[in-house]
DNA sequence: TTCATATTTCGCCAAATGGCGAAATAATAA
DNA sequence: TTATTATTTCGCCATTTGGCGAAATATGAA
């Protein structure tokens, strides 16, 4: 079951659990998602490397960035079953609401502007 | 988010996880699960009340005893759906078979002689 | 009542976790 | 090549977590 204890741990961190919500709109490369929860890049490096180990994230890497999404339908039955669960019970989340807004806003500006002003921290 | 959180780390220990496992089959009292992990009756009691708080749990208590068993269908729609998440992920699980076979062998056992073996630790 | 006993709560300790900044990597730009 | 920069890794620290045993609680038995 070590499988599905990556899984869990996973998701027993809200951090992580907001970083899941926010991909379902879409790809974001990880200075987008560090310019969202306002963190050090190092630490949403972490989690997503954490979230990555799970199965729950997939990564593309192009020009100078990472992007990571959710992994499509060819994963695991159980890794499609944990995104379902926490996708059913946080869509309605004010605290989801208010990432996707501000994703919205971040997909607006330039990419290399927001990496600038993560990446000088 | 809060109580989706307090599911997620109730879920993010192997041995909570292997409690609800092994409620499946119906429920058990403390003594009764301490048997099945060798723990100490206190770090069991802990867990069920992880699983409690969480609503992963109810419980009942009678005489001297105190059991625990998994929530009827009215319980939030959240908690069932991490319920059948973790039965479809775990029931083929050698772990999983393995505890079913003690639990087996524990319910032959005479209750009161298991709790004497337990509380004495 | 007093005793016995099943469970929970409390205090402690070791290990794991989440945060940061600094240093290391990797890959483009000059 | 060297410089820039997005990301990751590493080392550190504070907090949380999971384990135990002892003490407290609650309830049936004598």
């Amino acid at each position: 079951m070590r499988d599905f204890m990556y899984l869990t741990k996973a998701l027993a961190d809200e951090t992580r659990v907001r970083i899941l919500m926010a991909l379902r709109g879409g790809e974001l490369c990880v200075c987008q998602i560090t310019e969202l929860f306002g963190m050090a890049p190092s630490t949403v490096s972490k989690h997503l490397s954490i979230l990555f180990q799970a199965g729950l994230v997939e990564s593309r890497k192009t020009d100078r960035w990472v992007y990571y999404r959710l992994p499509d339908k060819k994963a695991p039955a159980m890794v499609r079953g944990a995104l379902a669960w926490v996708n059913k019970a946080n869509e309605a989340e004010p605290q989801i609401s208010a990432d996707t807004k501000q994703i919205k806003q971040i997909l607006k500006t330039d990419l290399a502007e927001i990496c600038k002003r993560q990446c000088k921290k």
